[in-house]
DNA sequence: ATGAAAGCGCTAACAC
DNA sequence: GTGTTAGCGCTTTCAT
């Protein structure tokens, strides 16, 4: 096997444990000489430290956790890269976690986090996540938390989202001025921050621009595609709206296979906006109007504040809303 | 802090260290009623092992490395998946790092997996990675390692990948049937394995058909979207191609860019066929004949396999290949 | 400038 | 059944 470890460089070198360590360490307390001998060693024999000596020792494991719903999904894999990127620079190790959008899994994943595993956790909670004692108790534990797109609000820390509502508004806005009369929306959990936040924008669009909320317009997408499919048929066949904020770009996915199957003509039947990272959204047919979300950013800046957090002795975080603005690119499937 | 440790426990309890280790562990030497006591002030005081501690004892981390060039590409996150679920199941925790295609990163990354941070590695090499010795010092420590996707032939150990060879052979006979008569091939680097496979596919299947084997049909992408693009311009306003097999997705949606710039018809003037496991392939315009691979299922077999390496003793893996097929979806951009 | 020794939290022989 | 003890590999006082 391996077993090249600093007592084995301490005696091939003649020299006590504690000074191949301090030497490795660069101690101000080693001479030159030595150091550079036990360097060269360390070298020669590719010699590795064990990690978990280290943070046995120290209560510091150099890696973090990221917990999120799914992977598969273009906007959690562009945030994990955010996240990987500041990561890697900082010298941190990534732990990933998926709870599938099930809490239960999530309760039982933060577990896993007690006991010094990590040094700081990056969450995006699931859609069924109402308690948060599980993550109140890695707070207890001394774990810094912060959250990044679907946040618990009523958390005392860091949250990174894009600017849900104000988006929300604004894609539904966009498609009034694109002439419709009764855009309906298809909506997240009502659990989740972002879901709510879609909503309300949504909702104050509708409002503001003098057309009646109806609830019948508002569809309740439950993360299931085929279930997802159906709801959205009969959103189409029963209601007519003539057009659709979905909050995720699954559900717009969902509208048209529907349409297909109806017949029914984006944009001029019925237009479509949605949430999305979708690389492809300018290749669709018709191309999809997207309020695209600064997810790399987003992982890149959550994981920086909590490397802020951790550089420190006291890693206070502040209750904070840091927001990052989401763009709307118009495409065809929002043309008047 | 925390500090819920063993040594409380025990002090709480009025039991030895190791009394309360065993019970915790549910050792058959320990009373049933002591176990009780135990676990049940575990609970109450909501102890976690530190696995830093037991792993240093051990010499086991329950943990393993994913090294993939990127995540932000449906394969490699439907990988992942496939790989977490198999991790969830045995408990086993998974460090995620991102090579960027870069080796030079690629061999940093795995000096940090010296020193017993993971039991064990799957990765899907760079395609800059023309040297093993970084790989072939992880053997040497004692480190499982599985490939897949982008594998290294040479290495001794299981290599989980699609067919790449007979896929791309079916791919460039599907756009021959389709009634090409040129087709292109936009490759990847033929340092990569199934850069070198799907090459060898296509030129077989002209070769077999009748078709000369033209050079300047063949484009060598370079994995930057520009140049790539600048690229694919030259070759359909130069060599005219009248069917493209693209080696990777993002290479066909350079193709689809390019025909919207040239004002060119797919499948009309140019039929379009490619890897990829584009979740809105069908919704693209027109739709993208695929070969789609079993992305999640090549994960869950590579890391199925590297665990039941770890679950023995003596983890000798085979020099294997695992070959799970891909399949063809026939779609609009390859109609006659 | 270097070394001795204690100990991070846990496990596993081996006693009793 | 339960306790004692000796580490795993490393860091960190504190001596020298």
């Amino acid at each position: 096997m391996e077993s090249v470890n600093i007592k084995k460089l301490a005696q091939i070198l003649n020299l006590s444990i504690s000074a191949v360590s301090k030497a490795l360490r660069d101690s101000h307390d080693i001479s030159k000489e030595t150091k550079e001998k036990v360097i060269a060693l360390a070298r020669e024999l590719n010699y590795q430290p064990n990690p978990y000596a280290s943070s046995l020792r120290k209560h510091k494991s150099k890696t973090i956790a990221v917990i999120i719903p799914e992977i598969a999904n273009n906007y959690f894999a562009l945030a994990i890269n955010g996240i990987e990127s500041i990561a890697q620079e900082k010298n941190y190790h990534v732990l990933i976690y998926l709870t599938h959008d099930d809490v239960k899994k999530e309760i039982a994943l933060t577990k896993y986090l007690h006991g010094g595993r990590v040094d700081g956790v990056l969450i995006s909670v699931s859609s069924t996540t109402t308690d948060y004692t599980h993550l109140h108790q890695l707070e207890e534990n001394g774990l810094p938390i912060v959250f990044f797109d679907r946040v618990c609000e009523s958390f005392n820390t860091v949250k990174v989202t894009t600017d849900d509502y104000e988006s929300s508004y604004l894609a539904t806005k966009h498609l009034i001025d694109q002439g419709c009369k009764k855009p309906a929306h298809l909506a997240m959990s009502e659990n989740i921050s972002i879901g709510k936040k879609r909503m309300k924008g949504y909702i104050q669009a509708l409002t503001d621009n003098g057309l009646p909320v109806d609830e019948s317009l508002i569809i309740k997408c439950v993360n299931d595609d085929k279930q997802d499919f159906e709801m959205i048929k009969e959103l189409l066949l029963k209601q007519k709206p003539d057009g659709i904020f979905a909050a995720v770009e699954q559900y717009a996915l969902g509208v048209y296979g529907v349409c297909r199957q109806l017949n029914l003509a984006i944009p001029k039947d019925v237009k479509v906006i949605c949430f999305s990272n979708l690389k492809t959204a300018s290749f669709l047919n018709p191309s999809l109007t997207t309020i695209t979300q600064p997810a790399f950013e987003i992982g890149k800046e959550a994981a920086a504040i909590l490397f802020k957090a951790l550089d420190k002795k006291s890693f206070q975080l502040k209750d904070e809303n840091i927001v990052l603005k989401s763009m709307l690119v118009q495409r065809e499937s929002t043309e008047a």
